[in-house]
DNA sequence: AATGAAAGTCGTCGGTT
DNA sequence: AACCGACGACTTTCATT
């Protein structure tokens, strides 16, 4: 068998962030529209020194984006439906590869257990399922889900 | 047994949406932080016909909000957790009260299946699991795994 | 429902502490 | 690392079409 060197993602380093940066991170994820005065107004600091912060946490990968939420049922998409699935062997790679181009995916994870993959997606109707559902079907076994309420909607990582 | 009248969430009705409030909303689940001048240009609208848009998309509730994302492990939290739940008969309720109250919980979903119901949480060490876990176990039966990768990392709803 | 113009606010840059 | 001041850009409001 080929010597395969495994490489780990570089591990977990604290980038030096204080405790400034961590409320702007809390309030852009409350509200990523902020203006970078109206940040400093709430941390105590002028614009251009908030203006190089989150500048800095952009570059450095601790904001990754800012999203827009939007409601997929006022849109158009009133099904959403988790699957897991669990693959058939040596097909890993397909599966993702399908997630990836399937639209209606908004997320696909790769975890461990049996159920190796789970993804969420948005139908406009439940007829668009089963259609989808086929095209995994061949690489492994589809466990799904309708998604009825959210306990739990999703929510910003505390930063305190 | 008491006569308990199912009242549905009021159905899906198509707000009237154009081409152009879509374009809007690809843009700005793309870069929420696009200034209205900006998203004007893109879709060759004045800025204060781009802001009557956008208000409008906010107070019908297809906006629901603009965040910040992060990146978990550049904040300490290098380990991402899903939980599914298989509650005991009559706890439903506890679950979802619990699940609210632990803050590393950044989303639950409750769900169609035995595995009614689905958590996503990101914890700063493995240690932390366990006491969590501990939580749920009471009142269900706990399935964990941990996220490896994303082949898919959320993207935004699709509205070609 | 969108535009153009005006007033106030904001983002950005350079220089300073 | 943060502040200040200045200029250009942006947001917001209002009158107009």
């Amino acid at each position: 068998m080929a010597n395969r060197r495994i490489r780990p993602e570089r591990a977990y380093e604290p980038k030096d962030i204080d405790a400034l940066d961590l409320r702007l991170l809390t309030e852009l994820q409350a509200d990523a529209r902020l203006s970078l005065a109206e940040l400093g107004r709430r941390v105590a600091l002028s614009a251009p020194a908030v203006a190089d912060r989150v500048q800095r946490l952009e570059e450095s990968g601790v904001i990754t984006g800012y999203h827009a939420e939007v409601d997929p049922r006022a849109l158009g998409f009133p099904v959403t439906v988790m699957v897991r699935v669990r693959p058939a062997v040596r097909e890993l790679q397909r599966i993702s590869k399908l997630a990836q181009e399937v639209p209606q995916i908004v997320e696909c994870y790769r975890m461990t257990g049996e159920d190796c993959f789970y993804f969420t997606m948005h139908l406009r109707a439940v007829d668009e399922l089963e259609p989808i559902l086929d095209l995994f079907t061949p690489y492994g076994q589809t466990t799904t889900s309708l998604i009825h309420t959210a306990p739990v909607p999703r929510r910003p990582l505390p930063l305190d």
